[in-house]
DNA sequence: TCTGACTAGTCAATTTATTGAGTACGAGTG
DNA sequence: CACTCGTACTCAATAAATTGACTAGTCAGA
């Protein structure tokens, strides 16, 4: 049970219907876990079956209706027994580290670009959570809005997200150079040897 | 069909047992992927059974039998498609960043005590990568080693495993910092009130 | 000599996550 | 007037991950 807890605490920000909650699955909750639109209608499903959340039907005039959902008293409890429980440690999972841990064995020219694309990802995501921050703070500066703002919960985890997608980019491009500078110093020796004449035999 | 990957390019560093993955899921792989070991057990059976991996009996005298796998040319050509396809985003999946994300809701010296313990736990991680890569790139150093060395797959996600594990003890710290001091806000403001006319005026 | 930790695994049950497809309606674009 | 996009969901099948228990021998320390 553990998209459960993360379900709970993006609610605690206000209501969400599925769909909205999903969105903020893709945005600002990303920071921190992740799921799909299926997997949260179900678990709103079984949060308000065990009484952790409510919902309330909102009829739309231009769209489909909506179910907008809230925390209750006993999902509160069940979050406030989550917090005190011990965390199991964070982790990473990213099919791009992957293989760049099989780099040696792998055509660099494919990890070139995926790196170069991760790398632009990021930047735009770190532009994104930028924004985000500078619009839940309003008119403080950082510093003052986390010594008296309400709700900072959320926008502790967005700065942890920002960091995060700054290393991020930083690795990717890092990695970027590294690779085609080592491409590069093969390719040069390579021509030397042929230059070399003869039966030329670039290392593997 | 995602572990399965993280195993190849794992063995594509040299021979390993099931029990000796385990362990590097537990440090060096950490850094891009997690899994238990009996998850690992399963997949390197599948692995071989599909021919991408291949496995010998090491007898040993004094403790139990082990099978050490590497990857087969099969399994280099699965990992090279792989590397080929289209990443899907890393994602992060925290508890702690859970809890903080309600924070507003949540009792501060729970989150604050958990935070300090996550600070000292990536603390002690940085020093075991930084030992780590120090090992791998022997006498070299960093960016020499980055132009000449072999086997730079490892090192690589090393150093995207350590700037994550420094940002992650970095945000800890100011997290707890700034719960810390609402929390010595809100009792002094608090005091005063009880005080009744005190010298002291926290503000708003 | 008992205890607990380390090596090296296996088995089964359950919970979670992913993949893929489908419904329904309105608004805006070409 | 067809077409796609966005809102708001649902259902089912499969794959992957977690939980928990279990075997069995070695070695070091109390």
């Amino acid at each position: 049970m553990a998209l459960r807890h993360a379900v709970l605490a993006a609610l605690v920000d206000g209501e969400y219907s599925g769909y909205q909650l999903a969105k903020a699955f893709d945005i600002g909750v990303a920071n921190f876990w992740h799921a799909l639109p299926q997997q949260l209608y179900a678990e709103l499903a079984k949060l308000e079956r065990e009484g952790l959340i409510a919902g309330r039907q909102v009829v739309q005039e231009t769209r489909p209706n909506k179910r907008l959902f809230h925390v209750t008293d006993a999902g509160f409890a069940e979050l406030e027994a989550f917090a005190t429980a011990t965390s199991k440690p964070s982790f990473i999972r990213d099919d791009l580290l992957v293989k760049i841990h099989a780099a040696d064995r792998i055509d660099s020219g494919t990890l070139i670009e995926q790196l170069t694309d991760r790398a632009s990802a990021a930047e735009a995501k770190t532009a994104l959570l930028d924004s985000l921050l500078v619009k839940m703070r309003g008119a403080l500066d950082e510093d003052e809005f986390l010594r008296s703002g309400t709700r900072i919960g959320p926008y502790l985890t967005c700065l942890r997200g920002l960091a995060f997608e700054r290393e991020h980019r930083d690795w990717c491009l890092r990695t970027a150079a590294v690779l085609r500078e080592r491409g590069a110093a093969r390719t040069e020796q390579r021509s030397v040897r042929t230059e070399e004449g003869g039966t030329a035999r670039a290392e593997s």
